[in-house]
DNA sequence: TGATTATCGATATTATAATATTGAATAAAA
DNA sequence: TTTTATTCAATATTATAATATCGATAATCA
């Protein structure tokens, strides 16, 4: 008798470590494992057992069973498939530059899924080139080609003072996800989700904490 | 009489936006802007007012005015003393190679306090040379160097197979703060802070907003 | 076969963050 | 000077996410 359970809600925080344990899973599923118990995950990454458990919960069509734990195979089933990094999704890239084209080169986006499949830019040295096999338009054809290339997914590398309209222009050819590298906020209808890569956001994470530490210490030397 | 304003709980969240609030106000003052209202940023991002307001009060040393709205200038000074993007924090790069080497002529990373003063690799072909006017060292010397050098912040740009030994050496060499961009979970001694920069969580995020969104749109088309 | 123990799932609690409500303050207009 | 419109601050509420508690289950061992 198969006992559909009927999965629990996601939360986006627990769908964004979803990543961290596929890579995770996989690696142990290599070396041999079978079976994961929660308190070994949690032990892994940081986390609570109890919050592993729910994760898993959420996402996985098998229960876990006391004493063995979960299924190795089954979680990284099930994760995949709730990526999607089985079906491969089209892209463009909006700023071809020295930044912007390194992701015409990179692997790792091809191995989740995404695939470039042109580039945009305002520089005549580069607009009707080729880099790394892909060739780059002039940006005033975006909504054109876009639409025609049936495109879904923009990556916007342009500089901050560009990048509103550059996203403008890849909404009106039907882009519906925008990857922002910019380190300005994009306004987008209803619909259209922006997934914003902030440097600056980081850094200023990384600066608090590095001061914080250092006056600490300064304060009370061990 | 001067109202020394107790300041309100920052959250992390909060703190997060931050960087985008001083980047619109900037671009505001260089307009003209001398007051703005909570009303008027909020639409701008498409938050609420009620955030935007208890985002300012958290951080302003001043409080805003009824009818007026809060001195863009001192917004300005107070967000930047926040961030910490007057202090220039020096940091080493681990893994010079396609990806990583972009940090170094990477200009941005400059305007938000962040100095890369060396970087390590494994390759040959690399040790030894200078990348854009900086020295790349054998990755053997981290620890060493790093505790040479006083730096506390270190990039992970390696593949995630080295990140955990990156990583280890740099905690020795009293790093305190690490930006990961590999796509594996480390683990460091409590103090450290790893800021990640993961690839892979980005693209989960996109991939699954657009076939929520593109499956609804099969099922109810407009 | 029965006791033991590791591990699970479900429910309850707490922590964190976002939003709604209300009343007060202030500049500008009447 | 009084009124009005706007915007603020403070408190209360709701939403979201993380953690704690507890009883149940299944493999192992006596």
């Amino acid at each position: 008798m198969k006992t559909e359970t009927k999965k629990p809600h996601l939360s986006i925080q627990a769908f964004q470590r979803m990543p961290y344990y596929l890579q995770y899973l996989k690696k142990i599923f290599a070396e041999g494992a079978v079976n994961i118990s929660s308190r070994l995950v949690a032990q892994h990454f940081g986390f609570t057992e109890i919050q592993v458990r729910k994760d898993f919960a959420a996402v996985s069509s098998a229960a876990g069973i006391p004493k063995h734990g979960f299924d190795v195979k089954q979680l990284i089933i099930d994760i995949e498939e709730l990526l999607g990094y089985r079906n491969t999704n089209e892209a463009v890239l909006v700023g071809a530059g020295a930044f912007g084209s390194t992701f015409f080169k990179c692997d790792s986006i091809k191995e989740y899924g995404l695939s470039i499949v042109a580039g945009f830019d305002i520089n005549n040295d580069i607009v009707g080139k080729q880099i790394h096999g892909k060739p780059v338009f002039h940006s005033s054809k975006i909504s054109e080609l876009c639409k025609r290339m049936q495109t879904h997914i923009g990556i916007i590398a342009v500089p901050s003072d560009q990048a509103q309209e550059a996203c403008d222009k890849l909404v009106e050819g039907g882009v519906l996800a925008i990857w922002n590298f910019s380190q300005v906020h994009l306004s987008v209808p209803e619909g259209v989700l922006v997934q914003n890569e902030n440097m600056a956001v980081s850094l200023a994470l990384l600066s608090k904490h590095l001061q914080d530490k250092l006056k600490k210490d300064e304060v009370i030397p061990k």
